[in-house]
Order: C-alpha cells, then structure tokens, then sequence
DNA sequence: GTTTGTTTCAAACGTACGTTTGAATCAATT
DNA sequence: AATTGATTCAAACGTACGTTTGAAACAAAC
C-alpha cells in the first residue's frame, strides 16, 4: 500500500474501516483520522461520502475483472479447437479472486469482506456498480461455461452459477471462521490450495446429476 | 406476523430495518416509527439498540436450530441401521433455512438477509451468537457428515463444509439477483425447487474427487 | 517577488442519532 | 372510587454525523 497521497491515504483508510462497520458505521471523521488527514479533504478529493465509496470499490474492481477475463481468454488460447476443461473456467473465475483476497497489498482480505458486506447492500447506486460488473463478466464465462456443461437446462444452469458465486464469496470475505470451526486444520492463507480445493467442489456440484 | 403487542411490533419493523439498512444504518426512530410505537418503548422494553438486535436474532435462530436438529434424528430414525443418505443429511441442514427464508409468516427472506449480513458483522456480542448457534448444529450433523464422506480427509471436509455454508448463506439472503442475472428463469419463490437443486449441488460438490 | 491555482486546515453549519426523564394514561385490585 | 403497577408519551439531553466555508499554506510560472 504506497501512501504517498492523500487520495490514496484516504482509499486505503476508508476500504479498511467501510469493511469493519459496514458503510453507514465508518464515519468521515474515523476515516480521516485513520489516514491522517484533514476532514475536509474527502469532500476536496472526492465530493461525498458515496462518491468515496465508488472509488474503494472501483479501484479493486475493474483490475480484478480484467484479471478474470485475461485468465479465460488464455485458457481459451491454450486449449485451441479442444473444449477448454470445465476446471480452467472455474479456475479462471475464482482464482483471481481469491488471489486478490489474500494479496495484502492489493487490499487483500479487507477488501473482500467489503465485498460481501455490499452484495446485500440495498442502496441503489452500489447495487448498480456490483451487478454491472458482474454481467461484463458473466456475459464472458457463459458461453465457455455451457460448452463445458451441455447437459444443463436453462433453469439449472443459473441455479448452480447462483450457488457459485456463495461459495465463492463466502470463501473470498470470510478467512476466520474457517480457522474456527476447522479447529485450525484449514489454512486460509494457503491460497493456492483453498482455490484447487474450491475449484474441485464447484466442479462436483456444476457436473451433479 | 401477529403485530398485537407493542414488543411484537418493534421486533417486526426491526428485523426488516435491521436487514434492509444494516444495523448501524436503521435508526431507533425509522424503526419505532414503522411500529407505529412511541421511540422510548425501544429502552423500555429491550433496555438498548443492541439489546433489541439481540432479541430479533434469537427469536428466529433458536426455532431454526431445533428444527435442524429435530429433521436429521427423524431421517436418522427413519434410516434405522442402514447409513443415512448424504442427500437426507444435507437436506436437514439447507431445507429448513430455506423454507423459512421463504415463509413471509416467520420473517422470510427479510431475516435471511440479515444472517447474511450479520456474518460480516465484527461486532463481537453478535459474532458470539452466531458462532455459538452454528457450533450447536454443527456438533450435531458432524457425525452424519463424516459417516456419509468416508472417503474425505479431514481438511477437505471442513474447507467443503465451509463452502456448503457459502452457497447456503447466498441462496437465503439474495433473491433479487438470481432472477435478474436468470432473465427471470429462475424462481426464488418455488422453495420446494430450489431446496431440491441446491441438495443436488452440494452433495456433488462434496462427493468430488 | 508577485501571481496563480491547488491543496490543506480549523471551525462552524444544521441534522439526526441513542438515550433519559417525568408526567400522562391505562388496566387491574382493593 | 381510590390505589397501584405497568405502559405510553412528548420533550429534551448531549453527542456525533456529513457537509460547507473561508482563510492559510504550498508549489509552480512569470
């Protein structure tokens, strides 16, 4: 996290407390404090309260999609006139994902439970943001997803994909409870085998009969 | 929602203000105002905002665990010495949650989203309830899990657990957006139906290999 | 060294919050 | 009818909030 600026002292102070007490509960004062900033200097940088918001989420966001959609289209390139494995697609979608989450230096874990704080935010504008995002990149992964799983209905299809993104979120906000009911036996910090893990799970249930 | 004593009153507006704004966004005035009670009831009957968050949580959660437990020792008995299918364990687990994200007479998809966003939640007296409710059902169906995935080692099955919850959480707390990202195929209402896919999708996802 | 535009600052604005208070109202008992 | 205890009520308490303001500090160009 370089701080150099004040905008970005203030993205990074208020991603850390709009995650902890949810948005309405970080207050401007906490988060100016926080970054060691004068009040007034969200409203010069960035104009209100939501405003700030949009561009803790932006700045996570637009990279990490980009990321997901550059790892489709590599696994698309590789696979060439064969179908690409259902596994690659997963893998594509949830491994950046879940790579960003515990990145530290990319917001990491805080920035993903922000994310799932907001997914059952009613306010408009958030809703607009996430749900936007997520169509560019639904739109991307439905056609390599239904040529990997042909025998899908419709209705099915979308019921699984729904189950998906709650596993995957879930996975992505929450890396103590794990520790928790696992009695440490799960290793959260193990990325890379939480994502081959999760990519297995969701393989089983999108194949289920 | 039998709306006869002031107490019932409250809890009903607070239980929809609680999920619709979040616990620090919904105000002990909206709240009082949507019960049509005076704003010192609140102190009177609960002693504190906190307080009544309490008592909205346990007035669902307590009834859902007991109905948990009760569906799995009646398949459990119905199963007598044969092993219980993993299917029967998981619809004991995920079925009623639904039904009751799903039955308007008990809080309904209101109180879901506020499970899902109380997952979030840091608060610690709030974290202490939930992790204690979902310690009690866990202790409960481990057993039945483990006898039907004899093949998993131990960390794979709490990581699949962990994602079970996952896809549990996203299906109760968000009903909007399985329709919107469906084109409307899906339907969040056919309670029965959605049960029935998501018991298909996790016991896939947890027999995987 | 003065000017210009940008950034920071302390202070104040009006509003809404959770909580407290003490009197008014009500229902049941004597 | 009077008394009691539980409940409701309007009003106020102090605090914290998001936002605005206008001056101070700073940096770059002339």
């Amino acid at each position: 996290m370089p701080e150099r600026s004040t905008k970005d002292r203030i993205l990074n102070a208020a991603e850390t407390l709009f995650a902890l007490n949810g948005a309405s509960g970080a207050s401007l004062r906490a988060i100016t404090q926080r970054a060691k900033v004068n009040l007034a200097a969200v409203h010069y940088h960035f104009g209100s309260k939501d405003r700030l918001l949009e561009a803790v989420l932006a700045r996570r966001l637009l990279p990490l999609n980009a990321e997901r959609i550059r790892c489709l289209e590599a696994c698309q390139k590789e696979a060439g006139r064969k179908k690409v494995r259902l596994e690659n697609v997963i893998e594509a979608m949830v491994g950046p994902a879940l790579r960003l989450s515990r990145d530290e230096n990319k917001g990491g874990r805080i920035f993903m439970r922000l994310l799932g704080r907001l997914v059952l935010e009613p306010d408009a504008r958030v809703q607009r943001l996430l749900t936007g995002q997520f169509e560019t990149v639904l739109k991307k992964f439905k056609p390599a997803l239904t040529a990997a799983l042909p025998h899908l209905e419709h209705k099915v299809f979308f019921w699984r994909l729904h189950f998906l993104v709650g596993s995957m979120a879930h996975t992505m906000a929450d890396s103590e409870r794990i520790q928790l009911i696992s009695g440490g036996v799960c290793d959260p910090n193990d990325t890379e085998g939480t994502i081959e893990c999760l990519v297995t799970f969701l393989c089983g249930g999108l194949r289920a009969k």
